[in-house]
DNA sequence: GGTGGCAATTTGAACGATCAAATCGCACCG
DNA sequence: CGGTGCGATTTGATCGTTCAAATTGCCACC
């Protein structure tokens, strides 16, 4: 028995179960217009009664491509699961496409470049996506240099219009829309609570409040929290707010963690309604679970990993495609 | 340019450059103790010069194995990050048995086997971690029948002793170590909140409960309650028992979902304390996000990760271990 | 009946690594 | 001085696929 588990079923076992050339098999898999129909007809029934499946390994060799993605996944610090919802949009576009999602994480950090290098050079992954872009990442031009195909999730910001390829959604647009939906319902002193200056997204949300609030002739003196990532830190800040002389009624959150936390600052009145009017960000679970359900803003994922996969796959299929960045909208998911 | 790109170095111009046969490159890499030291150091220094990396596409053909695992991921309809979590551990213990992680997502609920049977066949990957085992799993007698290698995290119930290998967590005793927490400050009417009966790993939690507090003669009529994961629906169940002529001063609970739900419907004193005491279950964020952070069970998910990758990895390389079940414990984590 | 053209199919080579067996060089010994 | 033994290294074959070029068979046409 040499190894004949499973798996063991040759393109020639299907060749000469068909009376034919190894090649013709492959033709008929791969360009069946070079191939009579009744040879493929009975082709395809060898196929199928002797179960075979092209060996990837050898594909691979012979196409020098893994038809695999690689993904940096990062240690898991967050609140939200939304690498989670991200990770299975990418992985179901990515299946479609024909490719699969490798994980890897480096040892440490000062490996992490030669980990990625590696990959590549060892032709483990075709490319990658990068889903934590920082301001100024190092990685980017590092890829570029090497021509690393990857495109990124998230703006590398202060280069939207340079030599990165990107997918982002738009966190302004995504904030005017909970703006808009509070004041048509009567809302005029809206808050902004969110992360504090230097994160792009951040900055970019805070700046649609902004504007919205401007367009409408609201004033935004006194109405802006901020604060780290965390419930507690959250709900400290949105009191800060409310205990201010006009306090505001509504608020609109950089990110659910956020807005949780001014949710629990506004308490509930006897009915179980809560005091103040909520607009979270990114509509994870806590969106759905904190009682009663809040709005929030979410991200089309499943539109942005096909873009991203599609960017990355006609990229690595060498064609020199020009760097692109897609921006994607938002959409407010009202509630109550 | 004939697709010199980053990539290209092969074995055999290591070779020329060493001045020997590509052979003897190999074994410098496998097997160095077959060649002389100043050969191995010579041929070390042409892998350095030129940047050799071997490639993986060959490696697997000729070896027959892809060094990678595959793992499903499910739809996110999870409320914790806990998969998160578990992929990041698994992501880690893979990569230092030099093992990837394939993710993959079967188009069709009904094309799920067919889409493990073509990992497979394929030689994709080389065999399976099952993280989401169900009662009587189907998948598992099917995988065992193609002698296809695979282990799951949480047991197959009803077959703790049967024919597969798996590795979990001894619900039973963190939540034992639950209620001793509670019992050692001075609680004695400590109730249980969790899943309704039927799914295997609830039950077992209850029952660790139960015998706890029967060990130490403490009633525990009135003092369950069940009901699906979700705070809302939680906070109700645990208000019904708030509500009872002898309510509990205290609550175990079943995730940190129930918990979160309970600790709601308990709410807090003038000075920010909870009226009950509440552990969890998972220690997930939502444990240290609420405020007051909240103690809870945590399972020791690297443990959990490296072990199922030893047992997986030992099976993939073909030794026909006995199956094999490891019960690993989890670990109060106490706040406040 | 030979020739050209075309579709269908086959053959040989290659992708880059590793294993098994063969070969080489050298010291040792009878 | 030739044979033996052993460590170090090389050669040839192979893993399973696909590309490019060669071959085959068939028909139409002059």
């Amino acid at each position: 028995m040499r190894r004949r588990d499973a798996n063991g079923v040759t393109i020639s076992d299907v060749a000469a179960a068909a009376g034919v050339s190894r090649q013709t098999v492959s033709n008929v898999l791969n360009r069946p217009a070079r191939v009579a129909p009744e040879t493929a007809e009975r082709v395809r029934r060898a196929i199928d009664e002797l179960g075979y499946r092209p060996n990837r390994a050898a594909q691979n060799l012979r196409e020098r491509a893994s038809r695999c993605i690689g993904l940096k996944i990062p240690a898991p610090i967050g609140v939200s699961n939304f690498l989670d919802r991200f990770l299975y949009s990418l992985t179901v576009a990515a299946g479609t496409a024909g490719y699969h999602l490798l994980l890897f994480a480096p040892a440490a950090v000062d490996e992490e470049l030669a980990t990625y290098e590696d990959l590549i050079r060892t032709g483990t992954v075709d490319g990658f996506v990068v889903a934590d872009v920082s301001a100024r990442d190092r990685r980017l031009p590092w890829f570029a240099e090497r021509r690393i195909p990857f495109v990124c999730f998230g703006r590398p910001w202060g280069q939207e219009d340079g030599p990165y390829t990107w997918v982002d959604v738009d966190g302004a647009y995504g904030i005017e829309q909970g703006v808009e939906h509070l004041v048509g319902r009567g809302h005029r002193r809206i808050a902004y609570l969110g992360w504090p200056e230097g994160t792009g997204f951040g900055d970019e949300r805070r700046r649609g409040w902004e504007r919205t609030m401007a367009r409408h002739g609201l004033d935004t003196g006194g109405l802006i929290g901020v604060c780290a990532e965390g419930v507690a830190v959250a709900a400290e800040a949105a009191e800060r707010l409310l205990a201010r002389p006009e306090p505001p009624t509504a608020f609109v959150c950089g990110s659910d963690t956020h807005a949780v936390g001014a949710r629990l600052a506004g308490g509930l009145d006897a009915q179980g309604r809560p005091h103040v009017e909520v607009v979270g960000f990114d509509d994870s679970p806590a969106a759905t679970l904190i009682s009663p359900r809040m709005s929030s803003i979410r991200q089309p994922l499943d539109e942005v990993a096909r873009r991203v996969v599609s960017l990355l796959t006609t990229r690595v299929q060498g064609s020199d495609s020009p760097p692109e960045g897609v921006m994607l909208r938002p959409e407010l998911v009202a509630r109550e």
